[in-house]
DNA sequence: CAGTGGTCTAGACCACTTC
DNA sequence: AAGTGGTCTAGACCACTGC
């Protein structure tokens, strides 16, 4: 360490080990649930101070890249704990009660990229994705249906069998079964008219306003894995945002 | 300083720090788009080091209740810089253009608190509220249709002149006219068919999908003094989220 | 009790802005 | 050159966890 480029590419040194330690989560040198070394092993591994690595891991942690508990260690993210299982689903009953879906998932098939799709996936055109349709229910009645889209190359062997006996969340599917660890994600929301194939599947009459949630989630490298196109009935459930 | 108390209550010297520059900002001392005293001060009148005066403003920072420049100070976070002046409108024209919106105060009076609006600005039942309802149009279309609610202490002497009068964002005016700094919003959005009033405002057809966005917005103290009723015609534009 | 993260300090030096 | 925020270090001690 202790390479300091010239003022045009300045980096600080806690940048430089928090791009290491990015690095290491990247290529799978620990694993989603698992502690990574304390902040003392690390500082003697990039040969600088605890507090340096600390500021790197202080970074992390607040892009939710890793958890930190005191007097146990820090741990890389996972969305299979309990605790942040539903992470990046923003809807919420208007009675202010938790929100319990259940998944019932449609179809699962291998299809080409069509132009648009691969320059949201920045991926070639033709390209082959894996598209997935569900429908969540609350409460019995249908809320949510979205047609999914993933990266094939890397969800090889997905099955709409295996879709439906997972029992958790899809990001821990992803996590556990396909190693890949979502990060973050972009929503692009617009209010609809439903279709008659989304009218259908949430029992609404046809051209009922419904919220139409466009996700792309992004892994390690910021590298788009998946694409949502979510239509959500919003008669008794919300979008919440904070604005800070 | 440096009176840590039992481990029940406990809170670290910076935390300590920070609540008390919170205050500060709360009662004005320092003023929005001013610079607030340089770290070597703060550690002098709070008797700790620069180090943990640091960690408190650090904190502040995070939550947009202050701007760092390097060489220059530590500032008041304040809606009238051109850099933050949408800091909480997430519209964006759907060709990745700049959104330019031009307002439109169509009124501006005095109401009683409804009980429900009374629960969520947490004051007296028919405690006093301003209204305004505005059009705000982009390239002539008019695509926002909203009534603001105003807890009517607080904004003495606004009329519909002085609305439109103002020469940018609403934000700024609550600033520079009522003292009243919006430090952070919450937002519940659904889709819904547009209703005569609003067709009419938006120029739609009836039962048009529109977004409807309720946003509560909060100053120092996180008291709630604006709620926003607001819809969104997003047939060009869309919402913006990210999620981490 | 050892090990982990969390806090606090003091001091050195770097980068940027202003005069 | 002086003043501000930004980085880095070394060391002490506190708070929490698990053996």
């Amino acid at each position: 360490m202790r390479s300091f480029e010239q003022s045009a590419s300045f980096s600080p040194l806690y940048q430089q080990i928090k791009d290491l330690i990015v690095a290491s989560l990247q290529a799978g040198e620990w694993q989603p649930g698992h502690a990574i070394p304390s902040e003392m092993e690390l500082a003697e591994r990039y040969k600088v101070s605890q507090g340096t690595v600390r500021k790197a891991i202080d970074a992390l942690a607040a892009e939710n890249l890793v958890v930190r508990h005191q007097g146990r260690g820090t741990f890389v993210a996972s969305h299979r704990e309990e605790a942040v299982q539903y992470r990046f689903l923003r809807l919420m009953p208007d009675d202010g009660n938790e929100l319990i879906l259940k998944s019932k998932f449609l179809s699962c098939e291998t299809v080409a990229a069509s132009e648009d799709l691969a320059k949201k996936f920045n991926i070639k055109n033709k390209d082959a994705l894996v598209l997935i349709q569900r429908v969540q229910t609350f409460k019995g009645r249908p809320v949510v249906y979205e047609s999914i889209y993933l990266v094939a190359n890397r969800f090889k062997g997905i099955t709409l069998d295996r879709l439906n006996n997972w029992p958790g969340p899809l990001y821990g599917f992803y996590e556990s079964e396909f190693a890949t660890h979502m990060v973050r994600a972009e929503e692009h929301i617009k209010a609809v008219a439903a279709n008659s194939e989304v009218a259908e599947h949430l029992s609404l009459a046809k051209a009922a306003p419904v919220l139409f949630v466009e996700r792309r989630t992004f892994t390690y490298g910021n590298k788009a894995v998946e694409l949502r196109l979510a239509h959500y009935e919003t008669g008794d459930l919300h979008y919440v945002n904070d604005l800070n």
